[in-house]
DNA sequence: GCCAACGTTGGC
DNA sequence: GCCAACGTTGGC
């Protein structure tokens, strides 16, 4: 049991999108850096916890708890030429990317990175490190402890 | 829109 | 394998 820090862009996929999804599941596509990549294919597994991420928005931060919610699979998006995340290096044999599904499991408060900043307990997260753009970043379990007690979750495990 | 930081590419 | 150029991320 692990836990992670995936970030979306609310105008692509918002937290609210995952709850209003089937099964309150969505496939996380478009993973384009494989330091996150390996995180997902060889350090996941089912049920490992995830701080649901918003990005380049008005106001970045932590909006819910989500987990994991499948082994690893092919990135379809990279095989589509229509597609914002097409590669054409990516064949069926000598694929690149792949995906994990996620699914929301309870939300609390917003909980912004501008209050990340400040709470002492976060100081060492991956995320808040200087320059770090990683979309899937480790999370410790003091720092799941921390957010997870900011945020109040309300409903689902979590904690 | 700006810009710092980082990752990737490709010539050599 | 080096490294300059380029593209992307993402907060502000």
């Amino acid at each position: 049991m692990r836990y992670w820090l995936m970030k979306s862009e609310p105008d692509d996929v918002s937290f609210d999108d995952v709850l209003a999804a089937p099964e309150r599941t969505v496939s996380w596509y478009g993973v384009r850096n494989y330091q996150a990549r390996n995180f997902m294919r060889d350090a996941m597994s089912v049920g490992d916890g995830v701080l649901f991420y918003h990005s380049s928005c008005a106001l970045p931060g932590v909006a819910g708890i989500a987990e994991i919610a499948s082994g690893p699979y092919p990135d379809a998006t990279q095989f589509d030429p229509a597609s914002h995340y097409h590669d054409p290096k990516a064949t069926q044999e000598t694929l690149r990317w792949i995906s994990v599904d996620v699914r929301a499991v309870a939300q609390g408060r917003y909980l912004p990175l501008s209050e990340m900043r400040t709470v002492a307990a976060l100081e060492d997260m991956v995320l808040l490190k200087k320059g770090s753009r990683l979309s899937v970043s480790p999370v410790t379990q003091a720092e799941w402890d921390a957010v997870v007690a900011l945020i109040a979750p309300v409903c689902g495990k979590g904690a």
